[in-house]
DNA sequence: GGCAGACTTTCCGACATGGAAAGTCACGGG
DNA sequence: CCCGTGACTTTCCATGTCGGAAAGTCTGCC
């Protein structure tokens, strides 16, 4: 039985938001400078991508000073975890993967 | 083992592009007009993308005059399915399906 | 008050996309 | 023979998206 409702999300698609959607669907919570480097993008382009993300509402941006130094962490919220699994069910189905 | 090499590839993600390889991988082959339906699309933006595809040489574009009609079917080449293969390997890989 | 760190925004130029319309090409009809 | 039709293909356009570079914002430290 299919869990969660197929669903092609043009938020999600594009290949630098699949990939910060992937990780932060395993890790839970990364760091803004991880997720740059895990994709491999400027500050610029992840800021932009990130705050697309935001305001689809599927990732939630925590700002902490810590240690006198900005950081600010990145997380799915459910319905970015729930937009991403719908996502990546209808690729599986486009993709002949079931 | 990993029969494919991961690889993520531009031509093949837009989701035009992707649906018509999906397809393609399960069909082997297609007429023009059934790909347009199954996509979506109109003529022309199917035209365009199959364009692109068989640029890349990805997909093999038959014509053929049956019954005194046009008929354009469309096919996977060895190496649109390979790099099909590779791009969905990668897609699970960037989404945490293995 | 000035400086550095960590992001954000703004400013572009380069492409990618899709729909509509015009263009091809090969019949089949009149 | 010329025309209309079917099945695509190209061209024309108006948007949109992307990414890099540079400037801007904010906060805490010196």
């Amino acid at each position: 039985m299919t869990v969660v409702a197929p669903r092609f999300d043009a938020v999600i698609h594009p290949p630098p938001r699949l990939q910060i959607c992937g990780l932060l669907a395993v890790v839970d919570t990364m760091e803004f400078a991880a997720a740059r480097d895990a994709v491999g993008v400027s500050d610029s382009v992840l800021s932009k991508h990130v705050k697309q993300l935001e305001a689809a509402g599927y990732v939630k941006v925590q700002k902490a000073t810590i240690a006198s130094r900005q950081r600010t962490s990145l997380a799915l919220t459910p319905e970015g975890r729930r937009a991403f699994d719908a996502h990546v069910a209808e690729l599986r189905r486009i993709t002949g993967g079931g």
